[in-house]
DNA sequence: CTAGTTGCAAAGAGTTTGCATGGCG
DNA sequence: CGCCATGCAAACTCTTTGCAACTAG
């Protein structure tokens, strides 16, 4: 899929890389590479390139309307659950271990569904905007 | 918010009440309407409508590219999750007292993150579809 | 009656695409 | 050099909104 490396790839990859497995708007995007020239349409595009390589997922939060992208970074993630905060919009990531009892819960309380880890984001508030809000 | 219950509500809610829980783009559901003759606008104002009073969650499933609304009917379905199969597209749920198990786990692995049920949606490949493709 | 709703069509927001130019390897 | 990738703007798709006509209560 990817056969150069332009200034603009590598500009989109290095944001991602330092933001890896959050969960970003193109909108987002195209504005923190602003300063680095490159157009909308180039992002979209490497975008579109990434997440056929399966380097990338596409969804929706559950508030917002746009598409929102997370890039699948580090290797140390690979088997994780990804919790996404809907107050303060962080993502927190369950352990490889934690996250293997509770796709085995699922999988034997619903006749054998399989979590799809890379695809699924789990909602809620965090540990800290519970404690500040209440 | 809804005051008045017209001839083009009344279709709406009968058909989300026969679809609960389920996954719905906005044009499946126009054109499953379309019928009964209820104009685009009106379909997208009562969904609104109904999401502000909590009856409606959007979202966006993984593959597609539109929102999706999934209407929360019966009651026995208050404080379950739902799995939604990515192969067949059905959902399937998770009931209350395993849920709350899930909730409970993920809450104690990942510092009290307080899990959304009617947020989050579980994506995976249910049993069925596991056993057809291998 | 009269305020909430509808339909239509036009406006918006976000994403995609065609085509000529530019730049990586 | 050749081919892939970019930029721009126009095209598209999905959703929202303004406004006059309509209708449930």
């Amino acid at each position: 899929m990817s056969k150069y490396m332009t200034r603009q790839r590598r500009a989109l990859l290095d944001y991602l890389e330092a933001h890896a497995d959050e969960s970003l708007s193109a909108a987002q995007i195209a504005q923190a590479l602003s300063a680095q020239e490159i157009s909308v349409s180039a992002v979209y595009r490497n975008l579109s390139a990434l997440e056929e390589e399966g380097r990338l997922h596409r969804s929706a939060s559950g508030a917002g309307k746009e598409l929102r992208y997370r890039y699948s970074g580090a290797e140390l993630c690979r088997g994780c659950l990804h919790l996404s905060c809907t107050r303060c919009g962080r993502t927190f990531h369950l352990r490889r271990t934690d996250a293997n009892r509770l796709v085995n819960a699922v999988a034997e309380e619903a006749g054998g569904f399989a979590l799809d880890r890379a695809e699924t984001v789990l909602y809620g508030v965090c540990g800290d905007c519970r404690g500040e809000r209440r």
